[in-house]
DNA sequence: CCATCATATTCCCATAACGGCATGCGTCAA
DNA sequence: TTGACGCATGCCGTTATGGGAATATGATGG
């Protein structure tokens, strides 16, 4: 009960973003709303894999599910996307290098490799 | 060498940000450089922890170093956050709800709710 | 050369993450 | 009711993680 390993995986959207086949799913639901078998087939992943992922997804609200028989259609619901945006785009400003302690940065390190 | 329990954390800026300490940094790197110790400290972590953390953004490249005596000067390099930009782009489209997919989903909802 | 300051690294612990496999559970058709 | 189907969970094993404490490494000043 003492050292926290690390934040649990289904405690933000920037987590549940940092496993590649999750963000799979999402870029696949955009397509639209998937059964987990399919969906699990056309990823080329087990099913109970996959539904663990949308598990994590669904829990951090990337993903809703609507309920059709025996089935579960998996929808994406990208507002849960939002804060990851706002948070990187505090740093668009610096991407193009037009900042000017980033400037001054950048040819330090040219001058040091010379 | 059998299971692959997860991606190591090292590998991408997608892991690297998934720890909200790591982007405290981040966010703290947007106003210059800072060394070691003095970013611990302005952050409330132990020096060896933010050594760590800088450890790992150096290697996803979110992060460039600048020696200088003792010291090390810890700057932003923010291009490595692009990627996770762009992929976010794919889905900037959704937000709004103004997918019809979307939009009818939300639909399906309501009606369920009642 | 030695003491000191600034960092990085190592060792160790507790925990969480992913994956596979087997199984539980709800739904639908016969 | 029974069986098949679709999906969720549970359990186990392996690996990675974050944190603390101690220590190693590097550079600087005497």
């Amino acid at each position: 009960m003492a050292a926290v390993a690390r934040a649990a995986t289904t405690s933000d959207a920037f987590n549940a973003i940092a496993e590649p086949q999750r963000r799979d799913i999402l870029a696949l639901l955009r397509a639209g709303e998937w059964p987990v078998t399919d969906l699990a087939r056309e990823l080329g992943m087990s099913q109970p894999r996959a539904s663990k992922h949308l598990r994590v997804l669904r829990e951090v609200g990337l993903v809703r599910v609507r309920e059709a028989g025996k089935q579960r259609w998996y929808g994406l619901d990208a507002r849960g996307l939002r804060p990851v945006h706002e948070w990187l785009g505090g740093f668009e400003r610096f991407w193009a290098g037009s900042f000017d302690r980033l400037d001054a940065y950048v040819q330090d390190l040219k001058q040091e490799a010379e």
